[in-house]
DNA sequence: AGCGTTTGATTGATTGACCAAATAAACGCT
DNA sequence: AGCGTTTATTTGGTCAATCAATCAAACGCT
């Protein structure tokens, strides 16, 4: 009973922070969902903020899932199998589905950046959300790299950088406007990198 | 005096949101940093949301500036005489200027859009906000492809919104982080792109 | 006198954190 | 097993602090 009520408590503050967001959320509410006594989510959680963490890293466990599940680990490298360059692809695929399906994490997650501005804890945890992101992607670009004629400029880090600030911009705008058609902008995400990554060796400078 | 008084206002909103951040700034806080009392910051705007897009817009006028001293107009049609593809290189270059220069607008930027996912009257300023600037950028796409041999798959509002989105990420790791490296990222970005489009036609598929 | 501007106090409502007491569960002992 | 004791969990209410918005009164300029 107690660990299931603590995670009773954390699906509860999933949902309710996605429908009305950090700052419209008060601990009070978030017992109530769970149907718990009120100073209960206290005695679990010391802050607010704990629980706002917690609650997104419960709401990512699918999608970690969903890659393990296609034989890849975000946090270690990639199998020594692995094409890279289908990685990637099934990368922004799998970006693709993630936004159809859990569209409620994306925006916790973006509100989550907004608390992350100016609240040190949050913050902390914003960055190393971030940085393991990047770092997955990373290793796909240096994977791909290896196999290209003529390696980027660019390092393996920026150009994660750059790819995973497209993703998450295009996944903005989609959280900001449902009409907008993510799908077709990680597309052209897609075609862009895929068309960089695979281009022939460039001899002459097109002036 | 009116007028006067009402951008000091403004002004000071834009300083004491950029430091402290929307929820944790008060109409008070904002009326003592502009040094009037209280009650008048409602007197000039009905709400606190107003307040906060109108310090925002007032944030972005140097930015809106800088590309009108190079000939472009944001929210117009370019001019028939530029290079689409100068005007492309020299948006990365004020990308990377605005943000070494601006940093606390793009702070106020991402503390409006975390506000905006709960906040109806917000949330339709943060849809202008990103429809204006991907519109922009759409426009320079527009201009690239008539340019190119082998026009891409992917729509120009599609591409733009991938742009949009990768600049935007960037700025948001910058925001996250000091330390990371915004000017890599948008470099890299610059080079995907332009490589992409200065492509020789493709005649085969590359395996 | 009349009007736009400014003042500063007030209002009504909300919140995160905290706490002391009630209850349940686990344990040790005979 | 049966009982007493300790620990863990749960309850519900309090509290001090904060805030956006309102308002009547004072001000100053024409």
């Amino acid at each position: 009973m107690p660990d299931q009520t603590k995670e009773r408590i954390v699906d509860a503050a999933y949902r309710t922070l996605v429908r009305r967001g950090y700052h419209e959320t008060s601990m009070k509410d978030i017992a109530a969902e769970a149907g718990v006594a009120p100073g209960l989510a206290h005695y679990y959680f010391e802050t607010k903020e704990d629980l706002l963490v917690a609650a997104i890293e419960h709401g990512c466990q699918p999608v970690i899932g969903a890659w393990q599940q296609a034989g890849v680990n975000l946090s270690g490298p990639l199998p020594e199998d692995a094409d890279p360059m289908m990685v990637a692809r099934m990368g922004f695929e799998l970006a693709k589905a993630e936004l159809r399906t859990y569209a409620g994490l994306f925006l916790l997650t973006f509100d989550m950046f907004g608390v992350g501005l100016h609240n040190p804890k949050i913050g902390a945890a914003v960055r190393s959300f971030i940085e393991e992101r990047r770092a997955f992607i990373a290793r796909i670009a240096q994977g791909v790299f290896a196999g290209m004629a003529d390696p980027p400029v660019a390092s393996a880090d920026a150009i994660a950088a750059a790819i995973w600030g497209s993703l998450h911009g295009i996944y903005l705008q989609k959280v900001m406007n449902p009409e907008f058609d993510a799908e077709a902008a990680i597309d052209a995400l897609s075609e862009i990198t895929i068309a960089f990554a695979t281009r022939p060796r460039v001899s002459l400078e097109v002036g």
